[in-house]
DNA sequence: CCAATCCATCGATGAATGTCAATGGGTTGT
DNA sequence: ACAACCCATTGACATTCATCGATGGATTGG
C-alpha cells in the first residue's frame, strides 16, 4: 500500500517547503501557455501547423466562425508570445508558425495530429 | 526574399481554408493548458516534482503566499485535469504528481529546472 | 467527550479575458 | 481620385477566474 509511505506528521507543524522554483522562467513559461489555453488560438496553431505554409487573416476569419477584429485579437496574443511570424503583401497580412518552437509546445501540437 | 513566396490574390476571394482539426482533443488539451497556465499551479507542480514524494497541504500553504482555501482551489484544479494524485491520511492530505503525464507536460517543466 | 487541527466547499468580489460593433489607417483596382 | 477591400485598434459587455472570508465535515490528541 502506498499509504504506508506517507510520512507521519505533528499537529500545527509543517515542514519548511521551499518553492525553489524560478519566477522568471514560470512567468515566461505561463504567457506561451495562457496563448496556447483558448480552443480558438490552439485550433489556429495546428492548422497554421498543417499549413505549413503562411495563411492569411481573410482565410482565418472565413474559416473560423468568428469576427475579424477577433481572429486579429487571437493572432496578436499568438505573435506577442513568440509562437507567430507575420507579413504584409500589399493589403494582405500572412501568419506562419515561427519555427524552433519550444520542445514542449511542438510535442503537444502532436497530440493534435 | 520571403516575401516573394507569399501567394498572389485576388480581392474578396479567400481560398476556402478548411480547420481539419479534431475539437475533442483540443479541447481536451486546451483544459490542460489551462491547468498549468497559472503561475501558483505551475510553481506547485514543479514543486511536487522536486520532491519526487508526497507533499501534504498544510505545506503548500505555508509555502506559498496563499490561504488554505486558495490552495485547496488550485490542487482541485490541477486534480481534475488528471495532473496530481492525492492520499488521505488521517487529518492530512497528500498530494503527488501523477506518473505518466503527457509527454509535453514533462518538457515543459525540464525548462523550469 | 471536547477542543483543536486539517481540509474542502460556498459565496462574494475584483481582475482578466473572449467577443463584437464601430472606427480608422493603409493599399489598390477602376 | 475614389471606392472597395484588408487589417489593427478601441471601447463596451459578458463570462471566466483567482482570491479571500466564513462555514462545516472529518479526524484525533488530551
Amino acid at each position: 500500500m502506498a499509504l504506508k509511505e506517507l510520512p507521519v506528521r505533528t499537529r500545527g507543524v509543517c515542514c519548511d517547503l521551499e518553492v525553489e522554483v524560478d519566477q522568471v522562467k514560470v512567468g515566461e513559461t505561463v504567457e506561451l501557455l495562457k496563448a496556447l489555453a483558448d480552443p480558438t488560438r490552439l485550433s489556429m496553431i495546428a492548422t497554421l501547423r498543417r499549413q505549413a505554409g503562411p495563411v492569411c487573416v481573410c482565410d482565418l476569419v472565413a474559416a473560423f466562425n468568428l469576427t475579424q477584429p477577433t481572429i486579429s485579437h487571437h493572432m496578436g496574443v499568438l505573435k506577442r508570445a513568440g509562437l507567430v511570424e507575420s507579413d504584409k503583401r500589399g493589403i494582405w497580412v500572412y501568419y506562419r508558425l515561427r519555427e524552433n518552437l519550444p520542445e514542449g509546445v511542438t510535442r503537444a501540437l502532436q497530440v493534435l495530429a
